[in-house]
DNA sequence: TTTGTATTGTTGTTTATGCAACTAATTAAA
DNA sequence: TTTAATTAGTTGCATAAACAACAATACAAA
């Protein structure tokens, strides 16, 4: 392999293994943060699955979400102190805690989706629409490549 | 915009934010862990630092390798509890360490790297010289957006 | 029915991150 | 030179992640 080859390798390994995720979490916590959301970035992963889907399992809940289950419990303790969810135990299977949204937990979509979308835009500022298509293929690829 | 095309995007970003550093992380980690490296990825990337120059600040450290200066702190704390490096104050400005690798620090080089090389063949597997370039490419352009 | 297995969720421990506030040392300005 | 601003590193606090070990419930097989 050529050494100008292996270096594009490196580097391009470097971006994904942290530096990408670290950066777009710090950015996007500032804003929630000027905002005054009250949430983290990692909680706002497990609300916006449930702006989609309201009374779901812990455990729905990873796998959506890439987390194990001890994560996801302490993610939800977190989510349930601060009001935007409660944990509501499944009447047919008592393993179960079905997550529901409060109505604090539902007011946040709105304005934590448009800061979101503002970071989104900043982030592929100046991608077109094929160099968008283009770099989620290779990043799907790599997703399948490790499994 | 185009429907299909809000949808690329928001994919596109919810795999930068997290997703894929997880993944390698976890993979790379269970890596070490298996040839008992007895490090993790994160002090993986101090070392692998301290490898290309030996003998540099904290604050170097820190620029590096993206974090702020007090998970440095704790990441050489961690580091030097391993024996892997130590501080050394700068005799010239007494405010800087100096961090110098051990023999052992030294020593895990090889092993380590030839697992990152294995992780790296295996996230790019399939890809082009083209393809690494062009992704490489589009990553380091969201870096810049980032600024 | 009883025993064994799988599933759901929790707790303990270690490591890591970010921000804020701090100390100590250095450098620049008044 | 005395004061003010900058720089390097540390500590406190809250959040989050992974793994291991665990309890409780459900389900399957004998």
């Amino acid at each position: 392999m050529e050494l100008q080859e292996k270096i594009n390798q490196q580097e391009l390994f470097g971006i994904l293994n942290g530096k990408i995720s670290m950066l777009i979490n710090r950015y996007l916590s500032s804003k929630f943060r000027e905002a005054n959301l009250g949430i983290t970035v990692e909680q706002w992963t497990v609300l916006a699955c449930l702006w989609k889907q309201d009374k779901v399992t812990q455990q729905t809940l990873s796998d959506i979400t890439f987390r194990d289950k001890p994560s996801m419990t302490r993610l939800i303790d977190n989510l349930e102190k601060n009001g935007l969810v409660v944990r509501v135990s499944d009447t047919t299977d008592r393993r179960v805690n079905m997550i529901h949204l409060t109505r604090k937990g539902v007011d946040l979509e709105k304005k934590s989706t448009e800061i979101v979308n503002m970071v989104v835009d900043k982030v592929l500022h100046e991608f077109s629409v094929e160099e968008v298509a283009a770099c989620r293929k290779f990043l799907k690829k790599i997703l399948n490549n490790l499994d």
